[in-house]
DNA sequence: AACCCGTGTTGGATCGATCCATGCCAGGAG
DNA sequence: CTCCTGGCATGGATCGATCCAACACGGGTT
């Protein structure tokens, strides 16, 4: 039986088909699509036209292979924490996301053996599935990079290489720092002059961070910050006792904290102890989560431009794919302040 | 110049490499990975050492283009709704890339023009770049199911079929009916006769559906409904001011809720008039958000089983790829109700 | 000894887009 | 009139894994 000359109505059609079509050879559809200047006006609107008349789009595979490149950016996500407030990392995912279409990628998501950091880096990297990696858990002690590093796999870091300040790879980080001091400078401003931290375990050093832009606030006024500082787990009861403990003992007038979550815990004792939050003991975030935003009082947060982040993650993306060589400095943005009544009125 | 007869080490083994090390052809190679029984045992095992040695791994690229497959599933994402208290999406895109892990794909996120809701799909299936979708925007409308379904394209929606009940494709959703039932009932035990709704405006087939589940509970009792249900927008402040007026009008003891959303705007009101949720009033909020966790009092909520939804989903996925012929009928799931103090005490 | 058969193995063709070297042609220079 | 050159178009090879048809071989049968 002789093969049919048609193509099935689900069969896609092929550059060959287009070529046809215009009456051209395949390479000249080719260049129709990769290189249209190289064409004469004439043949590429002819083109053009049987490209659009059979809906054609490249077979993503079959370039895939031929060019070594698949468009996509891996990205490995984390368990879900229930109970505490952070939507950071969907936050920057759905920039990701955005960004990433804009230069032509998509975001291809996968997840590994929760204690195994590396897992399912390895399989896409040597299967050629994806281009590139955005990492996002420097914190937790960061072993990709420097073995992302040492495969020689193009990936960009959304968060600083604290353990190594000397790596050589392209990151983009938030600096928390900075955003801690705006908070603690906003109450400061409005008058208090007794701002307590409740902060991360001391092995964080992004915890560390957002610290010291609240020490160097107080710092900068001359005021005192012994016994104004607790360094708890990110959960909710966590910040609620070490408010308590704070109240207590230092006295303070004001609350930063490092995550919303530990802010949450601030308000509960707050509520518990008749004190109104806001109006008796300001209370400032951090991330800007959605919980900061419908709760009573709204709390005021730190936000991460991370939408920002995303759009210099993937510039260093193009960057590094594009030009292998050329080494990229890291990126440090600003968050900003989001004020709601848990600020309190001015106390002058 | 005679050219390199060895590879350079950033190039990963091809299948050619490892038949060369173990003395056998590619296609021994080839079943020694997609159909081991076919091979003896000895030569299997001489293959497999050979793929340890070399870390060998199919390419991607090359497979997908010889087996028309990707093994990546489309998925698009929305942009993120500040002010809301909703983080399903999020929840589900978690659970899906576990659930697919397992079945041996990745999850392929893509965004498309904010009014379009079928830009981006287009593109991905011209281009053989997914080999299915998962739809979850049912609720919009709905013009993503029949528009796949019109291309041939494979997919899977979250989300029943509500316009179109003779819809053939495959869907997977949970009983909203059901978890409004369960969450009616919860209260009704405890002693509660007065029992609030607020929810969505009517145009919303998913609101009118939990509605349905509050009115069904009530009326298995005997208890009136009339005058004790409000249909809003999906925010806090029209849930805010939906509770001020049903409590002025209908003096309710308890509140169900279409969402955690209009749950936190029912405890704003609440505490503006100086009642105590949970003790003076009951609440019950819906979709487990991260809100309802950390919120003082904790606000009980329906918990969708996102994580049963993925792996049914994928289900539906493996066996719409692997037996196109065979009509998958939907799944409809039922959720949890998470209890927490915001129920309040048992009123008998 | 000729034949059959099932188990395993082999080289070649294929998927579709891109790279490469060659070839064609019109127009300008000698 | 011939030669040369630049601008484009052309067929063939290539990327790497899989499908296909053919075949080598040892053991059992007539």
């Amino acid at each position: 039986m002789a093969p049919m000359s048609g193509r099935l109505p689900t069969t896609p059609p092929t550059l060959a088909d287009v070529a046809e079509r215009a009456g051209v050879s395949r390479q000249t559809v080719s260049n129709a699509v990769n290189n249209p200047d190289l064409l004469r006006a004439d043949t590429l609107a002819r083109v053009q036209e049987a490209i659009a008349e059979l809906g054609y789009l490249p077979n993503r595979a079959a370039r895939n292979l031929r060019t070594r490149a698949s468009h996509l950016i891996g990205l490995r996500i984390q368990p879900v924490l229930e109970g505490t407030a952070n939507p950071t990392m969907d936050r920057f995912v759905h920039s990701l996301v955005e960004a990433s279409r804009e230069a032509g990628y998509h975001v291809l998501l996968f997840s590994g053996e929760p204690g195994e950091p590396l897992s399912g880096y390895d399989d896409l990297l040597r299967s050629t599935a994806v281009d590139a990696f955005v990492v996002t858990d420097t914190y937790l002690g960061n072993p990709q990079a420097g073995w992302l590093d040492s495969r020689r796999a193009p990936f960009v870091a959304f968060g600083r290489p604290w353990e190594n300040p000397s790596a050589t790879h392209a990151w983009v980080d938030v600096d928390g720092a900075a955003g801690c001091q705006l908070a603690t400078d906003h109450l400061l401003d409005k008058g208090h002059e007794r701002v307590a931290w409740i902060g991360w375990r001391k092995d964080s050093r992004i915890g560390e961070d957002r610290r010291a832009g609240w020490h160097r606030a107080m710092h900068a006024r001359g005021l005192p910050t012994t016994g104004l500082a607790s360094r708890v787990e990110d959960t909710v009861v966590s910040g609620r006792s070490a408010a308590g403990v704070l109240l207590d003992e230092a006295r303070p007038t004001a609350f930063v904290c490092a995550s919303d979550t530990l802010a949450m815990g601030v308000l509960h004792t707050l509520h518990e102890r008749g004190l109104r939050a806001g109006d008796d003991v300001a209370v400032v975030g951090f991330d800007d989560s959605q919980v900061a935003q419908v709760v009573r009082p709204g709390l005021s947060s730190v936000r991460q431009p991370l939408e920002q982040v995303a759009v210099e993650v993937v510039k260093a993306l193009e960057g590094l794919l594009g030009h292998p060589r050329v080494a990229h400095p890291g990126v440090l943005l600003t968050p900003t302040l989001e004020v709601r009544d848990s600020s309190g009125p001015d106390r002058r």
